[in-house]
DNA sequence: CTTACGATCATCT
DNA sequence: GATGATCGTAAGC
């Protein structure tokens, strides 16, 4: 995997808890207009289809979670709770539901821009939650169904030496599969959004 | 530091 | 008509 280049369409088309494991510690690159936002990834969960009570397509594709059933590469943004979007990159093969939620960023480029879209004191607050986040790099609904392989608005980039150990747990803010631990995050950054 | 709750709306039943 | 892959604030300990 060439560095600066986005994860092409392979690195997604496979297990949905495969391709979240090794989520963590990618870059996570938003070019909004003339402001280029980068972010390391370091708190994801996964979300699978039939098997998993948690996920948006536990029942079979709707029009929301029709991402999550076509190509994978692709971003799957919903709107929630009244306030928040969250952002997601699809998995598995065409017809296979599965997405993985990007929880937290530790914040890297473009600082500038995130604290104008999210204005707040303290940088660890920034980034750290999946509505933080969007809203930090400016991801809403139009975003929904871009293809994250191509050098567009969104992508993500390989990072040099992860480094740092990744930790599993279960997910977070949901009633049901609380048995599966889907959730990787690392267990030294100050930008996972909860500890344990 | 920890817990509780209201906001607010798209989606599904 | 109920629910929720959340956040910020307020109140409690």
């Amino acid at each position: 995997m060439t560095e600066g280049q986005p994860l092409p369409r392979g690195f997604y088309l496979r297990d949905t808890v495969h391709v979240a494991e090794r989520l963590v510690g990618k870059t996570l690159v938003r070019v909004r207009g003339r402001s280029r936002m980068e972010g390391k990834i370091v708190e994801v969960e996964a979300y699978k289809g039939d098997e998993d009570p948690a996920s948006h397509a536990f029942r079979g594709p709707t029009r929301r979670n029709m991402p999550m059933f076509a190509e994978p590469g692709h971003a799957y943004v919903y709107f929630t709770y009244g306030n928040h979007y969250c952002l997601n990159v699809t998995t598995e093969p065409i017809g296979i539901a599965g997405a993985v939620l990007i929880r937290a960023l530790e914040p890297l480029k473009g600082l500038h821009s995130m604290k104008r879209l999210r204005p707040i004191a303290c940088d660890i607050e920034l980034t750290n939650g999946p509505g933080k986040l969007t809203k930090a790099l400016g991801i809403d609904r139009a975003l929904n169904n871009v293809d994250m392989t191509k050098s567009g608005p969104l992508f993500i980039v390989d990072h040099e030496s992860v480094g740092s150990l990744v930790q599993r747990s279960a997910r977070v803010g949901i009633r049901k599969g609380t048995d599966r631990l889907w959730r990787f995050f690392l267990s030294d950054n100050p930008y996972v959004s909860r500890r344990s």
